[in-house]
RNA sequence: GCGCCCGUAGCUCAGCUGGAUAGAGUACUUGGCUACGAACCAAGGGGUCGGGCGUUCGAAUCGCUCCGGGCGCACCA
């Protein structure tokens, strides 16, 4: 298995790795004063304008004083006589376009079929170690479409970097300490006293989605009315609830006021019970969205608890050893980070006055502890709307001497789904979003996934559900499928051995179409390590397209099942290896191939 | 106000490290199944790449500026 992947390695290198040299010969002898101009060849979309071409001769032009077309004329002269290329022109304002051998573009189509699911991994991230951490949402309720955009690019990217030679580890980060968790615990309690008879209103900045009285009905069913408590009681000391209708900021406070001393008597009225609430809704919700990744083809191979990091004395640890080093601060009794030394735009609390750590103080032990596991490189895949900490978290990687330079942020633009022509709501506590399941059943996870890879991370998604919904068959995830199963089908009808294949007879694939195709397959591996330097998996789902799209109109330019035993072989050759680089690509995306539709 | 992202065909979006006449899907018009799967193909119209200035052989791409949109600027997570 190495050895043919290694093969295969050098030979898709070789056709541009052997020009490169050519013209590092033409150029040694023609200008040797700028002989060590970087070689940049590129594939000309018009296809008449051969198969390479470079733009040598223009960027030797100002250096040289001389007229770029006569310069590429010298090169093409000193061009060393090689079976590769065919042909070498002049054109335009100066490139050089090359035409190879028509043997040489067809031999990929042997290299594809022996290397089968391999073809196109590449040796680039020669197994350094990568943590791409990603969704990490809250487990305070269902997983919504935005976190579904975040989970799909965070997977494909994951396998993508996989398949280019990294040894990757997806982790999720489990927030499962703060305020935030304390809100769900009560939430639910609230529901579970609401459902035994006691009179409590339940609060409007709580979780309001059926989920909570679900939680709440198992408490019921599991434990009986062992966490009732009095009315009085669970109210005792609340500022009371202003207006439904309010909405300034005195009924806000007012409102956080209430919810923040209900959580304090439940803590004090539940005593241990109150663990047990609260690790049943984490638990709960936890489970849920794992199933729901799972089911959505997304798994992690650590999930990483916030709690963990306090339990361990870690955060403690990791704030000492920013004081010894002089980064801290204290002010008006809370505890700052200089992080303006850092490039930040003013300084952070990671101690608030009541001596709780802030969020950004768990934060930095968890960066701290991803460095700690040694880590090449170190991938956090963030809502779009986090942007603003990028700078404080590479502030305190560089307060703690580590390598900041290890960390890539990849934001991901957020969802935007449209229903009935208008904005849906994507509020967690309003319980109005749609989840990511609802999505899912709507749509299929098969085009959920590759309507996500289809557009850059960082770009704004606009997702029209009705669209996705009503018309699943314009989806191009079908298209690419499609191309899929027509081979299928071809491959059966031709019902030979797949395993004779590789020794078709390649140089019968001449015409035009055939050659594009066999073009398009050595762009696979350029397109993988492409994607994966940019972080940037839509690059696999154009180019599946573009080879779907190649592969349709050669099917239906040309028969295949004909009676040249040679020819058909040789086209049922070229069609598996099409197969085989789709069944590659939509691995990566985490895509189906089903082969019939 | 400051910072980050974005602005490409009616709509949704590609466009690699600057390259040749800016592309795809969709929508619209037309043609193609007694041949391997028509969820397909072929052809056509559709553009001030938000505006301007600059860098250079060459700019959708890089720089500056203006206009327009999104997000962020907590002792929240």
């Amino acid at each position: 298995m190495a050895f043919r992947f290694f093969s295969s390695k050098s030979m898709a290198q070789d056709v541009k790795t052997q020009l490169t040299e050519l013209l590092q010969q033409a150029l040694a002898s023609v200008a040797p004063s700028a002989s060590a101009t970087p070689i940049q060849l590129e594939r000309p979309r018009d296809p008449t304008h051969g198969d390479f071409a470079t733009n040598l001769a223009m960027q030797l032009a100002k250096a040289l004083k001389k007229n770029p077309r006569e310069i590429a004329r010298q090169l093409v002269n000193e061009l060393p006589v090689s079976t590769l290329v065919t042909k070498a022109d002049v054109a335009g304002a100066g490139f050089i376009n090359f035409t190879l051998d028509a043997g040489a573009k067809t031999d990929i189509v042997k290299a594809v079929l022996a290397e089968g699911e391999n073809f196109g991994r590449s040796t680039q991230g020669g197994w350094q170690k990568v943590q791409v951490e990603f969704v990490s949402a809250n487990p305070t309720g269902p997983l919504h479409v935005g976190h579904g955009r975040g989970a799909a690019y965070g997977a494909s990217l994951s396998s993508l970097l996989t398949f280019a030679g990294w040894d990757v580890t997806r982790e999720y980060y489990v927030n499962d300490a703060g305020r935030q968790m304390d809100i769900l615990g009560l939430s639910t309690w609230l529901r579970y006293l609401e459902q035994n008879g006691v009179d409590v209103p339940f609060l409007p900045n709580a979780y309001q989605g059926d989920y909570v009285r679900e939680m709440a009905r198992q408490m019921s069913i599991a434990h009986g009315a062992k966490f009732v408590r009095q009315a009085a009681d669970v109210l005792a000391g609340t500022p009371g609830l202003p207006e439904a209708e309010r909405a300034d900021d005195e009924a806000k406070r007012q409102r956080d006021q209430h919810l923040d001393a209900l959580i304090a008597n439940a803590k004090a009225l539940l005593g241990p019970d109150w663990t047990y609430v609260h690790q049943h809704a984490l638990s709960e919700q936890l489970a849920d969205c794992r199933d729901d990744l799972e089911q959505f083809g997304v798994r992690f191979d650590v999930w990483f608890s916030e709690q963990a990091l306090f339990d361990t004395g870690l955060v403690a640890r990791c704030v000492d050893l920013l004081e010894k080093k002089g980064h801290l601060y204290v002010q008006n009794g809370a505890r700052w980070f200089k992080s303006t030394t850092f490039g930040d735009e003013k300084d952070r609390v990671v101690q608030r006055e009541n001596g709780l750590y802030t969020y950004f103080a768990s934060d930095i032990a968890y960066h701290l502890n991803k460095f700690e596991r040694g880590f090449d490189k170190v991938i956090n895949i963030w809502g779009a709307d986090h942007h603003g900490y990028i700078s404080r978290v590479n502030g305190a990687i560089t307060a703690l001497d580590l390598d900041a330079a290890k960390l890539q942020v990849a934001l991901v633009q957020f969802a935007v789904l449209y229903r009935n022509g208008q904005k849906a709501s994507m509020s967690t506590r309003s319980g109005e979003f749609v989840t990511l399941r609802e999505l899912r059943g709507e749509v299929g996870n098969d085009a959920c996934r590759f309507f996500y890879a289809l557009r850059k991370s960082d770009q704004h998604l606009d997702f029209d559900l009705d669209l996705a919904k009503s018309q699943t068959n314009e989806n191009p995830v079908y298209y690419i499928q499609y191309a899929h199963a027509r081979i299928c089908s071809v491959v059966n009808q031709w019902a030979g051995d797949p395993g004779t294949l590789t020794v078709a007879d390649f140089s019968l694939l001449g015409n035009p179409r055939e050659l594009a195709i066999a073009s398009k397959l050595t762009e696979f591996r350029e397109v993988i390590e492409n994607a994966a330097r940019e972080l940037a998996p839509h690059l696999i789902a154009f180019y599946l397209k573009d080879l779907a799209g190649e592969f349709h109109g050669w099917y239906n330019a040309e028969r295949m099942l004909v009676d040249d035993a040679a020819l058909r072989d040789a086209r049922v050759a070229l069609a598996a290896a099409v197969r085989q680089v789709i069944r590659n690509g939509l691995a990566v995306l985490g895509v189906s191939c089903p082969e019939s539709m």
